[in-house]
DNA sequence: ATAACATATCATCATTTACTGATATGTTAA
DNA sequence: TTAACATATCAGTAAATGATGATATGTTAT
């Protein structure tokens, strides 16, 4: 057992990459990729309930992937770096090559 | 509800960043990024159970982010894509400088 | 101050997912 | 072919996580 990285970092990053791991919070993430939003305009956009979406913009804020600016009564949101949206472009591209069998994944069994 | 990538696009792109999002994975992942080992290495250097590691590597695989080659009774492991390293090294670097609230993400509530 | 609006929080429930231990499959050597 | 070794599978359990609905907080206008 020689680990280099740390339970620790590996445990961050984990969640890191967690922040990126589900369909919700990617459909916010793509639609800020566009230009920043307000919490009303992301629900609008994916359709995410009013709560569920807040709830997920505060994992994303936690995650340090999107930050938030109160304007007036309305809080806009952004991606936080442009690497952000390298991410998700490299997972794309990678999807479209590699990761064709994704969709299984069901864990161990299936 | 203007979804410009479709719901299973979204869930298929979660699932490969799930692939990456659990410290016994990313351990597995950044072994083989300085080269491709046996799962008996794997367990050697992650320190996970026999069974767990090949659970996970079963999981890798089926998200295309490591291939298998049998070698005699071997079977040896590597990253399928340079973008499979990329990822996990532009994450790094986003993780240096932005995402230092990463560890708590506890969902929403804390 | 009050009403209306925008967003956040929180408890609850259902589902997903990770780990373990036992066992099965497959491969090589004696 | 049998034993030893390398890896995979699978059932069971515990913990993590996502969606919902109700409610709280905060902001602006009247």
């Amino acid at each position: 057992m020689l680990l280099t990285a740390n339970k620790t970092d590996l445990a961050i990053k984990g969640k890191l990459f967690r922040g990126f791991g589900d369909a919700s919070r990617l459909s916010i993430l793509d639609a800020l990729r566009d230009k920043p939003l307000t919490v009303g305009e992301i629900v609008e956009v994916t359709g995410l309930s009013q709560s569920n979406a807040s709830n997920h913009l505060g994992c994303l804020r936690d995650c340090g992937l999107v930050v938030a600016e109160q304007n007036g009564r309305f809080v806009t949101y952004q991606l936080s770096d442009d690497r952000v949206g390298d991410i998700l472009a490299l997972a794309e591209s990678l999807l479209a090559d590699v990761a064709r069998g994704v969709y299984e994944c069901t864990r161990y069994n299936q």
